[in-house]
DNA sequence: CGTAGCATGTAAGTTGTTACATGATTCG
DNA sequence: CGAATCATGTAACAACTTACATGCTACG
């Protein structure tokens, strides 16, 4: 039994919420933890498969109504455990990649409305993020679930807010100066 | 001859500042792209192999003086229209992961306390990338370089400060709210 | 009748990290 | 004399994306 990896606890995480199926996965992790955990259906399936093999979730068939059989999976005490423990750890320092930061970066190699370009790029991009966060905590506010179970929820989202809002910041600060 | 991947062409990037060989490379890039961009050995030297079959880079090697020998690569013209055309085409969107954040998010199955204790953790982080930035901002001026290639390395330096501070003041917030 | 949604899965390819291997020089 | 720095490289593994394959139902 090999050490789980991140994409697996966040699995179980997502199962702590109720039973699911894979595509039901798939559809709560991209909204609810989509701006800042993606997974795909190419890492989900055989994720669950290990996970069901090491006991950490149990899988309940129901045979379709004609379409598909759809396999429903729940967390075991065993996988609560697993995650719990995980939760309690540190989590580790990581430095994502920022491919706009770097053209940034070596921009002085081109021409500067590249440089605008990008920025403005990323201004209208976080201008989306903060309109579709707006949407999401309507959402978060509509679903059911134990009140500390939503303020968690939206502690994440605010930190994309702020995150979202200092980009803009960033973005406006530096459209002045290359005006 | 294969599409070059990000990878690639931030070395090519980092040549633009001159000859270098693998292990420049990589010190310049730890402290210069370092907070939004990493390189390992492990991917810097089959790389530049690569690049020098394609002829973006250049190879000299100097017979080491009782030390290993150094392998200097230059950008050449081909390498340099190569950086060009990726510098004008727009970065791709990439959500990146966050671990803290998901510890958060789950939150509500462990105590509270552990939650507390991965944002202060961020605080603490976020506080020493300021302090970081501070010296890479000195490191800069002092570095030789046309006004331009300094005025964009700050830009993106400015981004990070703007990122750390959106950080710290959401980790205070937090912090004030589980309280 | 076409498209979107439900539903599961695999295979190939890409990308990246980490540990290992080697070895000289310089500084404290 | 040991540690850090200069210096290059490979192998094993881990992780992830994308395209493909399949096929039903509901809706417009």
């Amino acid at each position: 039994m090999k050490r789980l990896n991140q994409s697996q606890l966040a699995l179980l995480g997502l199962l702590s919420f109720g039973a699911m199926s894979g595509y039901d996965l798939k559809q709560l992790s991209d909204w609810s933890v989509g701006y800042f955990w993606r997974e795909s259906y190419g890492q989900i399936y055989p994720h669950l498969k290990r996970l069901e093999a090491d006991g950490l979730v149990a899988r309940k068939t129901e045979r379709g109504t004609g379409r598909r059989d759809r396999h429903e999976y729940r967390l075991t005490a065993a996988g609560k455990q697993t995650l719990q423990r995980w939760l309690a750890k540190p989590a580790a320092e990581e430095i994502p990649r920022n491919e706009m930061l770097l053209k940034v970066f070596f921009g002085d190699l081109v021409a500067p409305e590249f440089t605008v370009e990008h920025i403005a790029r990323q201004k209208a991009q976080s201008e989306a993020e903060l309109t579709a966060y707006a949407a999401v905590q309507k959402r978060i506010e509509g679903e059911q679930g134990s009140p500390r179970q939503k303020q968690h929820w939206l502690m994440t989202l605010r930190y994309g807010i702020h995150i979202a809002q200092a980009q803009m910041n960033w973005c406006e600060e530096m459209l002045k100066e290359l005006k």
